[in-house]
RNA sequence: GCCGCAUUCGUCUAGUGGCCUAGGACACCGCCCUCUCAAGGCGGAGAUCGGGGGUUCGAAUCCCCCAUGCGGUACCA
């Protein structure tokens, strides 16, 4: 499908920073308008004034070009259809519900919140259904006018019909019926002056021109209210579809916008920003997120940018919740690793290893990338793998340098000699180190793993590490010999 | 409570009446490779397709009922 007349929003409100239920909501939207050659609009709805958070747009408009999903019309782009901010739109939604109130589709409420709090309450007690009384809807004007005059506060309502039914199409889901006695009157502008989202989404979807809705299924309950606002206002409904939710990793529940942690577990990872800083990459992310809630086929899950936007159809789109899986992100993110380029990988690790506090230079890490590619799920894996690396005075561990079927005294031998035979090397290179420490095992009366287990530990103050030889040609003779004898030197101070 | 949506291996999924004694991936287990850890190779276990009724020569695929999960029920989005 191409049509350059798709028009698709991502309209998040800037209550928090951006966590992957958004983002998936985000890459959909932005998917549909590359496949289409439609236009993908970015709109802030911002018209909770309690709710707002400061940070929370900076964190959305760093997040979606870190991730590459750029936006044709919103926020520091501009556009024909703005302002891209509802805060900014106010004065429209206001003349909307004047409108709506002039054609009697609507009416002023003076309900206090005390009111509509003690309703509910009295109702759930009642084991009534919930929902506002329409005492407003029949006061008389005579009425109205001594609220007004006393200077009440009001909010304006929408008026639903009691009867009959409103239906609407998903494109996902088909025909959905509702009762229209289920519907009350829902409010279209608060008390404040600003609008509900139902005002204000459905004003702005109509004047953007917006020709699809992709949002979260939790909007779904609320569509035949806006399908009744679109009839009172003239005009007509975008095509609705409602994605899945995203669910917890257990598959329990719906993965929760704030940190969590599950009982004994890891605190796990939910807003972008996050993942970028633990070393996710975009493209990983961006393939792995496609992936909740959408399947090309039967076998494929690696893609390319350009093949999820050829590919990403809404008939493919799942229609049930799908839980969020950190373990296969995690392998998916170390398969994008490994095909990365080495300058690539060492300049993506270079920003990682310093924020983390290490000294460290392009062109060691350069050197060090081909070694460590396969061994990182996140980028920030490379810290622990590399650190010793950038650091000078490290002292090994007595007890992690010394091999069990070693002793000291074999372990002090292994370090003492093969420092005396690199120092001694005439090329100190990789081969060369090999050869020459395989000799040494190979008259020793130790097996390899104890004995290059004893130089890994001393080298490099770990068990694990990447591999020994290549590193020791990385850090060079001197180096090296250095840190083999300052291990053995450990050893002598321990006794 | 009421309303809505969903329901295939632990998890993500393929599947739109016969190709399914249900395919792939992650995770898991075993073996191989191996200087550690990875990566890689080979193999394994794992789903009577939520349950029950239909329709049909034939159902994971169509219909009905039930159960369960999730969502909604705000002057939040």
């Amino acid at each position: 499908m191409t049509n350059a007349n798709v028009r698709v929003r991502f309209a998040p409100s800037p209550t928090g920073y951006f966590h992957l239920g958004s983002a998936r909501t985000a890459l959909y939207n932005w998917l549909f308008a590359q496949h289409t050659g439609g236009s993908f609009i970015l709109r802030i709805e911002d018209t909770d004034r309690t709710r707002y958070h400061p940070e929370a747009l900076p964190d959305l408009l760093d997040s979606l070009r870190w991730l590459g999903w750029f936006w044709d019309e919103g926020p520091e782009v501009g556009g024909s259809y703005g302002p891209y901010y509802q805060s900014d739109r106010a004065e429209l939604y206001r003349q909307y519900a004047d409108q709506l109130i002039q054609d009697g589709k609507a009416y002023r409420c003076y309900c206090t919140p005390e009111r509509l709090a003690a309703l509910r309450e009295e109702q759930r007690r009642e084991r009534f259904k919930p929902g506002y009384d329409r005492r407003c809807r029949y006061i008389t004007s005579a009425q109205i006018a001594e609220f007004e005059a006393q200077g009440l506060r009001s909010v304006v309502r929408l008026m639903t019909p009691t009867e009959g039914q409103t239906a609407f199409e998903d494109l996902l889901r088909g025909r959905i019926v509702v009762e229209n006695a289920e519907l009350d009157d829902l409010v279209l502008l608060k008390s404040d002056g600003y609008p509900t989202y139902h005002l204000a989404n459905v004003v702005d979807d109509h004047l953007m021109q917006i020709s699809h809705i992709l949002r979260g299924e939790e909007w779904l309950p609320s569509v035949p209210k806006h399908v009744l606002l679109y009839d009172a206002l003239g005009w007509s409904i975008p095509a609705q579809v409602h994605l899945p939710t995203i669910l917890d990793p257990s598959g329990k529940g719906k993965l929760s916008k704030r940190r969590q942690r599950g009982p004994g577990e890891a605190e796990r990872l939910t807003f972008i920003h996050e993942f970028r800083q633990t070393g996710y990459l975009p493209e990983a992310m961006t393939n792995f997120l496609a992936l909740v809630g959408w399947a090309y086929d039967a076998e494929t899950e690696l893609f390319t940018r350009d093949e999820l936007i050829r590919y990403f159809d809404l008939d493919d789109v799942s229609k049930s919740p799908a839980a969020f899986s950190y373990e296969k992100l995690d392998h998916m993110n170390a398969v994008y690793i490994r095909g990365l380029g080495d300058n690539d990988l060492a300049n993506r690790l270079l920003q990682i290893l310093r924020r983390a506090g290490l000294d460290a230079d392009y062109g060691r890490i350069l050197q060090f990338a081909p070694l460590v590619k396969e061994r990182l799920r996140t980028l920030s894996d490379a810290v622990d793998l590399l650190d010793f690396a950038f650091v000078d005075g490290h002292m090994p561990d007595p007890d992690t340098l010394v091999q069990k079927a070693m002793g000291v005294d074999g372990t002090r031998q292994a370090l003492r000699e093969s420092a005396k035979a690199l120092y001694e090397l005439p090329s100190f290179d990789e081969e060369a180190i090999e050869e020459t420490l395989r000799g040494l095992v190979d008259a020793s009366d130790f097996k390899i793993r104890d004995y290059f287990g004893a130089l890994r530990v001393g080298l490099t103050g770990k068990r694990v590490s990447p591999p020994l030889f290549e590193t020791m040609a990385i850090l060079g003779r001197q180096d090296t010999v250095q840190r083999l004898r300052r291990a053995a030197d450990a050893l002598d101070a321990a006794e």
